[in-house]
DNA sequence: ATGGTGGCTTTGCCA
């Protein structure tokens, strides 16, 4: 079993790039974030036409927006609503063996990392709470579940391509990293990529597209996650982050992350 | 200290 997330930036735009990604790399479940689209408008003819029958999709005009595409079939699609808001940040799914696959788009908190001065780090942090909440709450860990999604969060210091130089900066401060540590925690889950790709090497998966050589100067994140429950770490097989994907005609700034299973 | 690009929709918001 392959598992991919993928933050699109724009689902209809991009869907023949999620095609080509699909028929190269076989994901048997894609989730995607900032789909940017309404239901009734997402491209479901164009991803059943790729092999994906079994789709759920939560989405909005211009913002926002996840998706699961998958092979396999979905049971009980959930929509949570987190902070009060309907904003389509998150998915969930239940797949073959009992699987709970959690599919989130954490607010990316705007410039300013002061909840005081800027409200949309506010909402990064509650909803960050929230979900410290949230799992304990409602699960345990002898659940076997994924999480996966846009995290907002570089935690690492190879997580980023300074650590230094980004201490203050909207997705690295130390606050946000404590919280996404704590939600981390709540249910004992495990980095399903930093299993494989040792702390030590730098690891991005979104590069900004303000660079003039994104590639060459590689000041990039890792800010989209798979964690797993500890029922399924030792069903980890192997995880990749496809950086070509940043390459070409029309990119996302995001790049795919697969992490495969042997269930 | 600033501005750089991209998507969607609007002439600004969000990332």
């Amino acid at each position: 079993m392959r598992i991919a997330t993928w933050n699109i930036n724009s689902v209809r735009l991009r869907i023949n790039r999620v095609a080509e990604f699909a028929k190269a790399n076989d994901p048997d479940v894609i989730c995607l974030q900032e789909t940017k689209v309404m239901d009734d408008l997402f491209p479901l003819e164009a991803v059943q036409e790729m092999g994906y029958p079994h789709v759920a999709i939560s989405g909005m005009k211009s913002y926002n927006g996840v998706a699961i595409l998958s092979r396999v079939p979905l049971k009980d699609v959930q929509r949570q609503e987190w902070c009060g808001k309907s904003d389509c940040r998150h998915i969930s799914a239940v797949l073959p063996g009992g699987i709970e696959l959690h599919n989130f788009y954490v607010p990316a908190g705007g410039d300013e990392p002061d909840r005081e001065k800027n409200e949309k780090f506010g909402h990064k942090l509650d909803f960050l709470d929230e979900m410290n909440e949230w799992f304990p709450a409602n699960r345990t860990t002898r659940k076997k579940m994924v999480l996966v999604g846009d995290l907002n969060i570089a935690p690492l210091e190879t997580d980023v391509w300074s650590h230094k130089q980004l201490l203050k900066v909207v997705s690295h401060t130390p606050i946000e990293v404590e919280k996404l540590g704590n939600v981390q925690d709540s249910l004992n889950w495990t980095d399903a990529v930093r299993h494989f790709i040792p702390e030590d090497e730098k690891l991005f998966s979104w590069w900004s597209y303000r660079a003039r050589d994104w590639d060459t100067s590689d000041r990039g994140r890792r800010l989209d996650h798979v964690w797993v429950t500890p029922p399924l770490k030792k069903t980890l097989k192997g995880a990749t982050v496809l950086r070509d994907q940043r390459g070409g005609e029309k990119p996302s700034d995001h790049v795919p992350v697969m992490v495969d299973f042997d269930l």
